[in-house]
DNA sequence: AAGTGGTCTAGACCACGAC
DNA sequence: TCGTGGTCTAGACCACTTC
């Protein structure tokens, strides 16, 4: 009931913030039915459009779900949606350590779907942590004769970025996965672990509109110190 | 143009899909600007809350960008919003190892915000692959005696199933925490490998609205077989 | 001053659900 | 039949950007 209307902050945003903190307090609680938004016309005095309007951004949150004919509800949280906190860029500091054009081998040559012969831009990194080496990075990109990438921008690019740095084809997809396994000789080395010790593995594909993969990339971080998390979505 | 007043679909979603059709074709690229708003209604012959209502949903979805008294223009595709796929349960067989009430101990009592004589309700589960074990699962919920659980119930639910059929709160976030490690030698024998070897590790906390947890679970997959996959949200 | 998107109004007709 | 949410109209005023 507390809308202002010389506000700056519109009434579609007052009302939602109404309704919202009603849910949070627990004075609404999942399932039960709010007002009609005829009813909310008339108790906030504003128009349907803007009742909805405010109803809208409480749906797209989570928080209400609209049965027509039946009436507007209080959803239950939905806690399977997980997004990725994925910003090791901003985490770490990070060493270019190779920055070269090279032929294809495996494992890129089959996940960016080339032939034998053909030439990647191959970049190796490594992230430093306050204590030493975290993690070490590898990334493939189909070579583009006409397109050069300059070394100072690999160096603090993602894949997606560096991706689109050297091709005309805009990145529109992008997959991870996320394994563990045992470290690598090399790859123990440059992180002053132990061969066999546990590493976890991020794998990412970028893709263009067409389908056709455009960047791989793997990175391998120490086992224990280097973490990902992760955090619910409501909606 | 080719817009349908007669279509059970309605106009604005039309209007919508032709736009975001000529932005997956290349006929718009990123940073090119849209015809404006009053543009569009004449051009669609609808008026302008009909035409916002279709932009508003491509905004969303994260192909269009408004500027305020600039215009409307193609977003560029954006890879850092990863989210997870964690439905574990229905790509498993799951085995009910144990499930029992017990006085907790650390880790899960620090967890948990818990004391030292509290009790916990403790789940440990076992994930089948088609060739053998595949990751070991342990939960911990604050026991609360006046609400029992069935054991029935408790094989196939995840973490936040578990809290809400435990206790009368209402879980509302969910963090996840990824990394390697060596394998124990209790995890090692369950999961029928070698004690040391690299396993991957997920902990999942869930919160009640006062940001009390309200459940906390470890899960040690078997490196190299047990994967998290994750894909890009455009928004 | 002219054009842009952001907000808001006061109506209208419709499909759907419950009674 | 009545109340619900979903769609749509034809205006209006505003703040902001560009010229």
């Amino acid at each position: 009931m507390s809308i202002s209307r010389q506000s700056l902050v519109p009434i579609y945003y007052q009302i939602a913030q109404e309704i919202e903190d009603k849910i949070r307090r627990g004075e609404l609680r999942p399932g039960d039915m709010i007002p009609s938004e005829a009813q909310l016309c008339r108790e906030y005095r504003v128009s349907r459009m803007t009742v909805r309007r405010g109803l809208e951004l409480l749906a797209e949150a989570g928080y209400l779900e609209t049965a027509r004919g039946k009436g507007t509800f209080v959803a239950r949280p939905k806690l399977e949606n997980l997004t990725v906190d994925f910003t090791l860029l901003e985490r770490y500091r990070v060493k270019l350590l190779a920055a070269e054009v090279q032929v294809v081998t495996e494992p890129a040559l089959s996940r960016l779907g080339l032939g034998p012969r053909d030439r990647v831009i191959f970049v190796r990194r490594l992230y430093l942590g306050e204590e030493g080496p975290v993690a070490l990075d590898r990334k493939y990109l189909p070579y583009n004769k006409g397109k050069p990438v300059l070394e100072a921008d690999l160096a603090y690019a993602d894949l997606p970025e560096m991706a689109q740095m050297h091709t005309d084809v805009l990145p529109v997809r992008s997959e991870l996965v996320v394994f563990a396994r045992a470290l690598e000789a090399a790859e123990a080395e440059a992180l002053r672990e132990e061969p066999g010790g546990p590493a976890l593995v991020i794998e990412q594909t970028v893709y263009a509109q067409s389908g056709q993969p455009i960047g791989w990339g793997v990175l391998v971080g120490k086992g224990e110190v280097f973490r990902l998390e992760a955090v619910s979505r409501p909606y």
